[in-house]
RNA sequence: GUCCCCGUCGUCCAGCGGUUAGGACACCGCCCUUUCACGGCGGUAACACGGGUUCGAAUCCCGUCGGGGACGCCA
């Protein structure tokens, strides 16, 4: 049952994200990872884009991701846009591929059809959980006669297709960090393969586009070990040699949990956007989980290395040096405070030519001078005042005081309550004006508070100031990443303060 | 609740049967300096706990505890 390797083939690895909002940094934590173990390799890294979720589907999301990990120094040789001997490498453009091969499993019998509506799944979940049992599918219709699902099609109840998953046994796989895993078939739920709309969901479909673009290590992060199972038992029911898994250790905010946008800035176009270096970031990823060897007492004084250098390196020192077999297990907490020393290290050693660029490259560049420039245009009477009205873009650190931000009629508890809801609301607008507006004054109207008092709130928290140019244009120009995360920052700082 | 994974300074890593348990970030002190930053020097700080195995355990085994993840017609 252990997935062996008897037939050595050429490495193919591949990183799947999904487009459903910003892109993620630990897409491109694994996305490194990937890349590094194909180059290592002399085999392939290629992009699949997972969007068999419609109803998390974010139109611009697939291109952020593309430049988000080209920003990073990730290249690809297989994906959309740049095509390959396999495509196409967009799922939901490979539909008819996987309804040919649900249908192959349910003729050999190792799937079934199951009509069950969401409404019933969730009561029967719900009664699950009440009575401190597992929630799992109850197997109901895991043996329905030809008759009975005659019946339920003539009726036009949607089915789904689930996995049926052999009983009174247990599937074991090897994890390459780990050594074996066995799970009991009693906790392997009969997972939804195909659903109701037609979509694949992942786990049929990363199956089946694995097999089918030869990808032969899955090297994904540590989150799916517990269904892993069910992946190897697709493959065994196709007949198929299933992959080696790897499964990284997950990124963690600093309490220890999984990274969450809600704890630590998630998205890469913060990072970007906020004047982290690409090389910074991609090396302050690869210290998590510790693949790089640390230099010996010896080549610290061979080579007269400082020893924090042991810390700093390249993509190519990566490629060179990294060593899979060396990660340690612990998840990593993604330290800013470790990621901007690391990035201030980077920027010290940039020549003044480079480093002007690097400003004129993000901070500083036209595009951005151009939409700050026309924010203030008709309010400045000498091209001196510029700066006083627009420092608050420039700044990283902008936090007003108790006078500024806090409305008349409102008490600091209330307001600081508040400031959740404005981020929630702000996270799911679109980036232009209308989106934020319409987002902010329809959480105005639902939680009782004025356009003034909300509009004042986010002004303060924004630009530290009661006074500036407009603040919906202001938020546009300073981007949705930096805006938010200013954002979690005050209610952070508050938090800091009033212990 | 069930299953799975993990457990060395606050954080990231080193250690892989015998070390004064090492480095980096952060923090503290001193030096450099008109300020700040950089830089230099020094310091505080960890093997979760309990049993084994062994002449000897941070290192191997078991248990406890702790942390995390999964349990979706999300990925």
């Amino acid at each position: 049952m252990t997935a062996e390797n008897p037939t050595p083939r050429p490495t193919r690895v591949r990183i799947a994200p999904s487009p459903t909002g910003d892109p993620h940094v630990g897409t491109a934590y694994i996305g490194l990872l990937n890349y590094l173990f194909a180059t290592q390799r002399g085999g392939e890294f290629i992009l699949r884009i997972e969007d068999t979720d419609r109803t998390r589907f974010h139109a611009g999301s697939e291109q952020m991701i593309f430049d988000a990990l080209k920003w990073v120094g990730l290249t690809w040789t297989e994906g959309p846009e740049v095509g390959g001997p396999h495509g196409p490498y967009r799922q939901s453009e490979r539909t008819e591929i996987y309804r040919k091969y649900a249908q192959i499993l349910l003729d050999n019998g190792t799937a079934y059809k199951s009509f069950e509506s969401e409404a019933e799944l969730e009561e029967m979940r719900r009664q699950q959980t009440a009575a401190k049992q597992p929630p799992r599918y109850n197997g109901a219709h895991r043996h329905l006669t030809p008759e009975q699902i005659s019946a339920y099609e003539a009726e036009g109840r949607p089915a789904v297709i689930r996995l049926k998953v052999p009983e009174n046994t247990s599937t074991t796989f090897r994890d390459e960090l780990r050594g074996d895993i066995t799970f009991d078939h009693n906790n392997v739920d009969d997972q939804v393969l195909m659903k109701s709309d037609g979509f694949p969901t992942y786990h049929l479909a990363n199956v089946v586009d694995d097999h089918l673009m030869g990808i032969t290590d899955v090297i994904r992060a540590e989150e799916w070990i517990s269904s892993t199972p069910k992946h190897v038992l697709l493959y065994k029911a196709f007949g198929w040699q299933a992959p080696n898994f790897w499964h990284m250790p997950l990124l963690r905010n600093i309490d220890k949990s999984k990274i969450s946008k809600r704890k630590n800035p998630v998205s890469l176009n913060y990072y970007r956007e906020s004047g982290y270096l690409p090389e910074a970031l991609l090396n302050f990823l690869g210290l998590m989980g510790g693949g790089m060897a640390q230099p010996t007492e010896q080549e610290i004084v061979s080579k007269g290395l400082n020893t924090k250098e042991g810390d700093i390196f390249s993509l190519a020192e990566m490629i060179e040096k990294f060593d899979f077999k060396r990660i340690s297990l612990g998840g990593p907490v993604f330290d800013l405070v470790k990621l901007r020393w690391l990035n201030g290290e980077y920027i010290r050693k940039q020549s003044p030519e480079a480093f002007y660029a690097s400003l004129r490259r993000t901070i500083l560049s036209d595009d951005y001078l151009q939409a700050v420039a026309s924010l203030v245009h008709t309010r400045l009477e000498t091209l001196g005042q510029f700066g006083d009205m627009t420092s608050f873009l420039f700044s990283d650190n902008v936090l007003p005081t108790d006078a500024v931000f806090l409305p008349k009629k409102r008490t600091l508890e209330e307001t600081l309550a508040f400031v959740p809801e404005q981020i929630t609301a702000l996270e799911s607008a679109d980036w232009d004006l209308t989106s934020i507006e319409s987002a902010l004054k329809k959480l105005g109207e639902e939680k009782q508070w004025s356009v003034k008092e909300n509009f004042m709130l986010l002004r303060a928290i924004i630009t530290g100031s009661a006074t500036s140019p407009p603040l919906v244009e202001s938020l546009v120009v300073f981007g949705k990443a930096r805006t938010l995360d200013r954002m979690r920052r005050f209610l952070e700082a508050q938090k800091k303060i009033r212990r």
